[in-house]
DNA sequence: TGCAAAATTTCAATGGGTGAAAACAATAAA
DNA sequence: TTTATTGTTTTCACCCATTGAAATTTTGCA
């Protein structure tokens, strides 16, 4: 498992992330060629694509992993929990996992997010990543609740409580710029969420 | 502002878009090319992109309008109206517009309704569009009560409308096929959001 | 008709992404 | 240790979306 040859594809992995997000910091994401990533990282530009299906991707290396530990939250839920509680957990686990730099510097971390939410493709990707974890994540949910749910009643409840954070966060951004009032934001968010809309009115 | 250029533009953007969606669905999104979609609408490659910024965007003819119309309707509210009652009214109106097939056949509706849903590269790009689409209606759902709503508040309430009607819509579609059905999803997910998760413990 | 503005075409390049064969490196078997 | 095997990387030759600029054609109007 652990031989020279799987230590070696790690640490190229590794190097091509390095490049990446060092060069869309410096030059911006479009600027950058992925012929310079490859250089950078000491391979050629087509083993680029035997590490990530496109450019965009490499900023997305970990989305996999985040997903799975979500599921496997819901997956292993205690008897006790309810519908809210349980998704509350993983949309805690979620922000945990976002401040906790796993594998680079936070000052990466911080990087990656600002080009996330700068660059209309990584914006797109990281749009449809999240599209797919959330479906994959209300059939989770469903699993996890069969006699209490339908599959569209986890669904919604499921997009309505990311939509809310997703939104409410986006919007927030504009306008301030710390990571604990993007926390608080969602928070609120989430309330609404689970309170309903009409406690709007 | 009906002169012979305007019609001629007009007549050409049309025939792009008929172009496009035709070839799509003969060969896959993937497999035509752009050199195709402009020999068939009887235009140089380059003109196409004088009528749309990607092979994508074609698809997306129509969602600038209505994405105006829903701002409108936020903006000409009537006094009495409460914020999830505008929504609603919102959510209705774009169904309505979506059954209504606005300058094409229902067939190439449905067609393109498909499309969307199955290529990964539309499932993006409607994603991007949706997602911007959602910040301009939670701003103007802000204005249109900003006694009542925080930005925040009114991004959340937005967000997790949307978000639950888009994940239970979703979901069903892998196991139904009829509008109607469709149509029955989103009205319980509307539901969901607007009265809460918590109704769901 | 004849000119200025707008739209289209042509041409040349850039860069992401892919398939296939050749060259290399790691591992396991003898 | 040599050898056969298998996985990885490189090279090479493409395709196609997208863009800029210059040349050309169309249309609107004086």
């Amino acid at each position: 498992m652990v031989g020279l040859r799987e230590r070696k594809k790690q640490r190229t992995r590794q190097a091509l992330i390095e490049a990446a997000l060092r060069l869309f910091d410096d030059k911006g994401f479009e600027e950058t060629t992925l012929a310079e990533i490859a250089a950078r990282a000491d391979v050629s530009t087509r083993t680029f694509f035997s590490y990530f299906a496109s450019k965009e991707d490499v900023v997305f290396y970990d989305t996999h992993e985040r997903l799975e530990m979500a599921v496997t939250t819901l997956a292993t839920r205690r008897p006790g929990d309810s519908v809210t509680g349980v998704l509350l957990r993983i949309i805690e686990q979620s922000f945990e996992q976002a401040a906790a730099y796993e594998g680079l510097t936070p000052e990466d971390a911080a990087l990656r997010a600002r080009l996330i939410l700068t660059e209309p493709a990584l914006q797109a990707r990281a749009l449809l990543l999240l599209f797919d974890s959330q479906i994959r994540i209300s059939k989770a949910l469903y699993e996890a609740f069969p006699e209490r749910l339908t599959q569209e009643d986890a669904a919604a409840a499921v997009g309505a409580l990311i939509g809310a954070i997703k939104l409410a966060a986006m919007v927030n951004l504009e306008h301030h710029r710390s990571l604990e009032e993007v926390w608080a934001v969602a928070r609120r968010a989430s309330e609404v969420a689970l309170s309903g809309l009409r406690t709007l009115d």
